[in-house]
RNA sequence: GGCCCGUUGGUCAAGCGGUUAAGACACGGCCCUUUCACGGCUGUAACAGGGGUUCAAUUCCCCUACGGGUCACCA
């Protein structure tokens, strides 16, 4: 049975490429009837973050992909947390070195570290592979300090990537690398194949940054006994300046932070989910049960891609357009409520808003104008298209005016929306206007702004009278002010 | 520096020997619309370079250039 894992180590975030990681785990998963195992890699109790592993489940969570075992809801191949594994892990290091692939190495610190001065890429220069077995273990059993290597062998090691083909290294280009640190904790390479294997993992998907430590989880594999797994190394994400993706400049490294500035899962999923794979047509959009069943593996580029945020919020306004009108209106309603505080029918703006935003929180930029008239010039009164000047606006205004105030627009029959376009229509009429020069003006006078999410008699009807009035007047006032004023300036 | 990987428009990408080299984002134009947005139509824009192989190369091979990755008691 298929079987895929989700191996994060618990830094604090969640980088979207370990996210995109772990959903084409979850996809290769679901699509072949298999398990999505998450195991925490916890191995350097240095860079422990506390509370850490609950935003990955958190984040697993938002993001849907839900896991059938892991050290949060158990499984038949715990314990799923790597610090609770160790007599795993030294048990199968010390089976290493009962059959000759490994040695433990008893070199000190400070030795190694004048080797990586005289050269950067040094290699262990396998001093302690001279040691003696009963000399070796008389010394461990002493208390003398030392880690565990693995013994590389002559040859040349070949590699099979479901992505990339077949990549073949010459081993003495692979360190002996060390498999049991000095406190007994297994290195992230060891634990990996270790716990991969125990845990029947069938698919191991990582970064691409990992390919060129793929010969050494081989000779592991092959020193064990062992079958190995399928690899599916994935190209990295990058920045847009060639880097890999990281939180410093845009901010946007992490789920949490794309869930911060607005972005809505689904979204961010569908988006990361084309970051370096292509279902072969042209499909863009899926949820993620339809990602399970278009996912294919050979669909995997191996070139780098760029995260683009513009694409992103692209696709963050299509989910909202498509959002059934009370799930965005609910979404809607704690952003509205703050930017208006005039009674107001709330779903209305919402539905006003859904078509125009890419992002929840930008409806309160689109109708902040309802409570205050923000402060405008009179220049906005000229329209090309709507073919406006000052003066047409000035007679529209104040012919408006008039009707407004002898409309009845007490309670019972407060004007609709539809009657008010008509009203304004027939103003324009009796002006011998087109009905953009009337509609226009009376847009920004009520607004102060040149777009607005509904239409002048809509806002006219959501403002009440008095204050249409009003700031029919307040226009009125500032049109009559610089007609004033231009002749002195000139 | 050694080794490994990659290179189709600004970005994501299809292509898997013969195509007018798709589509999407972004950008421009037009239409629709009382504004904006949506929607529709449309335009600009790409096979890194050089050698082979072949009747035919974006597709296969080699070299160069450029980019990236990796060489820890980190993952």
């Amino acid at each position: 049975m298929t079987r895929t894992r989700f191996a994060p180590s618990p830094t604090g975030y969640m980088h979207v490429g370990n996210l995109r990681t772990a959903l084409y785990e979850y996809l290769i998963a679901k699509s072949q009837n298999g398990k999505f195992v998450v195991r925490i890699e916890d191995t350097d109790q240095g860079r422990y973050v506390e509370g850490a592993e609950d935003i990955i489940f958190r984040t697993l969570k938002t993001a849907g992909l839900i896991h059938d075992e892991g050290p949060d809801i158990g499984g038949p191949y715990g314990p799923y947390i790597q610090s609770q594994r160790r007599q795993i892990y030294m048990d199968a290091a010390n089976h290493l070195i009962e059959s000759g692939w490994a040695y433990r190495c008893f070199c000190a610190k400070e030795r190694l570290d004048a080797l990586h001065e005289q050269d950067a890429y040094a290699k262990y220069d396998r001093r302690c592979l001279a040691v003696g077995p009963t000399e070796s273990l008389a010394r461990a059993e002493r208390g003398e300090p030392y880690v565990i290597r693995q013994r590389v062998p002559e040859g040349v090691t070949n590699v099979h990537d479901e992505v990339y083909g077949d990549v073949t290294v010459n081993n003495d280009e692979i360190e002996d690398q060390i498999l049991i640190k000095s406190d007994g904790l297994p290195t992230y390479n060891f634990a990996n194949v270790v716990d991969d294997h125990y845990m029947d993992i069938t698919h191991v998907l990582r970064g691409s940054e990992y390919i060129s430590s793929a010969p050494k989880y081989n000779l592991l594999y092959n020193a064990f006994g062992w079958k190995i797994p399928a690899y599916v190394h994935l190209p990295l994400i990058t920045d847009g300046e060639g880097a890999k993706l990281s939180k410093r400049k845009g901010g946007a490294a992490s789920f949490e932070d794309l869930m911060e500035q607005g972005f809505l899962p689904e979204a961010i999923i569908n988006y990361i989910a084309l970051l370096g794979w292509s279902p072969g047509d042209n499909r863009e959009f899926f949820t993620l049960p339809e990602l399970a069943d278009a996912f294919d593996i050979r669909g995997i580029s191996k070139s780098p891609s760029v995260f683009d945020l513009k694409k992103l919020a692209w696709m963050n306004g299509e989910y909202i357009k498509k959002m059934p009108p009370d799930e965005f209106y609910k979404l809607a309603l704690p952003v509205l409520s703050k930017a208006v505080i005039r009674p107001m029918d709330m779903r209305k703006l919402a539905a006003m808003a859904q078509t125009r935003v890419e992002f929840v929180k930008d409806t309160a930029g689109l109708i902040d104008f309802i409570d205050n008239l923000p402060e405008y010039s009179t220049e906005l009164y000229v329209n090309k298209k709507m073919k406006t000047t000052e003066e047409i606006s000035l007679r529209s205004l104040s012919a408006v005016r008039e009707k407004l105030k002898d409309t009845p627009w007490s309670k019972p029959e407060v004007p609709n929306s539809e009657a008010l376009h008509d009203l304004l229509l027939a103003t324009a009429e009796e002006l011998g206007l087109k009905n953009g020069q009337v509609l226009w003006p009376v847009r920004i006078a009520v607004s102060g702004r040149q777009a607005t999410p509904c239409g002048a008699a809509e806002i006219l009807h959501m403002l009440g009278r008095d204050e249409s009035v009003a700031r029919i007047e307040a226009g009125i006032d500032k049109l009559t002010r610089t007609d004033a004023v231009r002749p002195c300036n000139s």
